[in-house]
DNA sequence: TCGGAGAATTGACCTAGATCAAGATAGCTG
DNA sequence: CAGCTATCTTGATCTAGGTCAATTCTCCGA
């Protein structure tokens, strides 16, 4: 299926890269527009996959990057008991799947939603870093990105109270959906209650309980999977971020 | 001071690469002898740090990728509220600093004893890997291995209780141990019952309790800081490998 | 060898959040 | 749009592990 194959083109299905909407928040960013036409060749479209469909799975050859073009996916380890952790959701734009690069994967990549995604393989990343060596820095911080964003998640784990771990959790989807040009005081969660536990160490039943808190308090709506912050300044009281 | 000023050559202080005992481990294990030669050009040795002296600060500019010569040391990410959260505790030949790669350090490290590092800075680091690109595919393939490591310690945190924790760290100390030539069954702990605590996200004092209860179900003796492992097989059902 | 300070252990107690068990809602599908 | 299933919410109860408060070790340095 090609890359331009989708209907009305909208935000995450531009034709090009030099199109895209979110062209400033890709691993591209920094090309020059002659830089970004020798990247944009290397870019590949993909089916696009519903709820619970999987990208690609824990022990799967490294194949290629990923960045969220439309929808949002989530990333799961699995220990061989059965016990299973969320280890990341990726929004648009975002770039995920270095988790074994070079090597195999160490975890599963499931859509959240209908979701699609553009990829860049192992071989085209080599051949193009040849060329464009500040692509290959741009890489390596977005992979020191993805280091540091899963240790401030070991200190939220390790050290955080339930209360501080949702707000936390609530202000970097804002954040990330205001970034990303979206309402970053009304949205929809395109996870569930469970899968927001399960990201943040939490059982389900306290993640309602704290919901219905932060509601109780004023701070922020929670209709189902919508969410409508009313006072950001005391959510990040909430989550400790001084 | 120069690399090889130490006194009696031992492990981890080899005069040169190819003489070193953690070259295996090391991330010059992949490179042919004459590729090692021009490595170890670009290396540096450092003074040695004491037990609380920093390598380098959280918001200071990367300019190094260190590998522990001798000795051990712990990176450390500290919230504004000033929690603090152990991220990882690194053992001879393991490399580290890729936080904030080629941007800011998002952690500290900090020695645990007397320890010495090998130096390998950004500019080095980007003058080899066109020569060798196979250095780069080790180092793709070593941070990848950090985010799975962080990952892991993700499910660890969020889903396991305090004795599957504290099995997990002495079965993953034990390994390392082995790996590097030392006894996986004696030996010693180089950091303090408060930072294996802060470290598995639990009280110094739960720690010294399961301390206790492993030596009550004769699985491993503790004294002080030296631990004896003496059933590796129930370690490993209390860590929950299966 | 002694003395002192930090580190580790132990016990008593308490609480945040898990677990269990119903209900209430919402989202699909036919 | 009716009905079924998932998901979400709420309440009651329980417990793993945290906190607080003494001791007891251990390891230095003088």
């Amino acid at each position: 299926m090609s890359f331009n194959s989708s209907v009305t083109p909208k935000i995450g299905q531009a034709l090009t890269c030099q199109e895209c909407s979110l062209a400033d928040l890709c691993l591209a960013r920094t090309l020059s527009p002659d830089d970004l036409q020798q990247f944009e060749l290397m870019v590949r479209g993909s089916p696009a996959l519903g709820r619970g469909e999987t990208l690609y799975r824990d022990g799967d050859d490294f194949k290629k990057l990923y960045v969220v073009k439309s929808g949002s996916y989530k990333t799961v380890v699995s220990a061989s008991d059965g016990i299973t952790q969320i280890t990341g959701f990726y929004l648009p734009g975002e770039l995920f799947g270095f988790d074994g690069f070079r090597d195999k994967h160490s975890c599963s990549a499931v859509a959240l939603e209908y979701s699609r995604v553009c990829e860049l393989s192992l071989s085209s990343i080599d051949k193009l870093v040849t060329k464009l060596p500040t692509l290959r820095w741009e890489l390596d911080r977005q992979i020191a990105r993805e280091i540091t964003s899963d240790q401030s998640m070991l200190l939220l784990l390790a050290r955080r109270t339930a209360e501080e771990r949702i707000a936390s959790f609530l202000l970097s989807i804002s954040l990330r959906f205001s970034q990303r040009g979206f309402s970053g005081i009304e949205f929809r969660l395109s996870m569930s209650r469970h899968e927001i536990a399960n990201y943040l160490g939490l059982a389900a039943e306290t993640v309602s309980r704290i919901f219905r808190r932060v509601k109780e308090n004023g701070i922020a709506l929670s209709n189902g999977r919508m969410i409508t912050i009313q006072n950001y300044a005391v959510l990040e009281d909430w989550a400790n971020i001084k």
